[in-house]
DNA sequence: TATTGTTATACTCTATAACTATA
DNA sequence: TATAGTTATAGAGTATAACAATA
């Protein structure tokens, strides 16, 4: 026991626990993405998902994404090509591309999110009510953790 | 309600849970992974990770990782030459070559194994007790989900 | 003849460096 | 001259097809 009560690093249990909780979470997300990134591969996504929130050029994807700006380059090209993402000269600055998503981009987003959510679903559908009951509360903790 | 008790499809706060712990463990998995394999590409972790349990041909290593005899090939090729894994003829069938991980690659694995568990406990140090015990408790039924 | 391991070749995604156009 | 976008080229990981050795 050290003199610092928020570093409980030297719990056993605790140590126990981070190692079940990552598992559990990497087991998770890889049987997720298994299942679901059929439609789109998971870098398209991802941009995808990046360009939901707001329209944006391929350099900052690039930098969000942490690829080089050649290399989104060529899967936002990918994705202009498939229908999903849309080209439009920034009027205040020539130099600049804002990329948009399109009304089928959009949904194919949304159609990937919903086959991940359905793929959880059927896993909940093994649990009991108490167990369920104790993830509804422990959702927020997850959140939290996994939150910046 | 339907008339199936196990199919909570319809429940809209599960679908809610749904989708929040999904994301919580795509995120936790890829802050994971992004602050802990700067020893190992993931790939050759995770084939490291399956020698661990025992020693294995390179065409099984290519089914259970559901790669190509001639990707898992090239893999196996590169850890052999990083002193991870070494490679041994079978006595019983002069076609099969045995791949067995060395003190080197077990080390290795262990060391990105305790490196991904400190992450997770330095993001634990910002829970209160209360938020601690519910995940404690919560971890068996995660570990449900994720499980086959 | 069937199976295991390997080599040959090609495709995709990644990167760095060089080039073009605009500010 | 600085910056955004693009093109050229190369490296790493994947695949399928063909070949070699052993059962």
């Amino acid at each position: 026991m050290t003199s610092q009560p928020s570093q409980p690093a030297s719990h056993p249990e605790l140590v126990t626990m981070a190692n079940d909780i990552r598992l559990a979470c990497m087991r998770i997300s890889r049987r997720v993405r298994f299942e679901s990134d059929q439609e789109l591969a998971p870098h398209h996504f991802s941009v995808l998902a990046r360009l939901e929130d707001a329209p944006r050029t391929n350099s900052e994807l690039a930098e969000i994404e942490r690829v080089s700006a050649p290399s989104m380059k060529r899967t936002t090209t990918h994705l202009v090509e498939a229908g999903y993402v849309s080209r439009a000269d920034d009027p205040l600055d020539g130099r600049q591309v804002i990329l948009s998503l399109t009304e089928e981009g959009r949904a194919a987003v949304e159609r990937v999110r919903r086959h991940r959510d359905e793929w959880m679903l059927d896993r909940f559908a093994t649990l009991t009510e108490t167990e369920l009951d104790l993830l509804q509360r422990a959702s927020a903790v997850l959140g939290k953790v996994a939150s910046k």
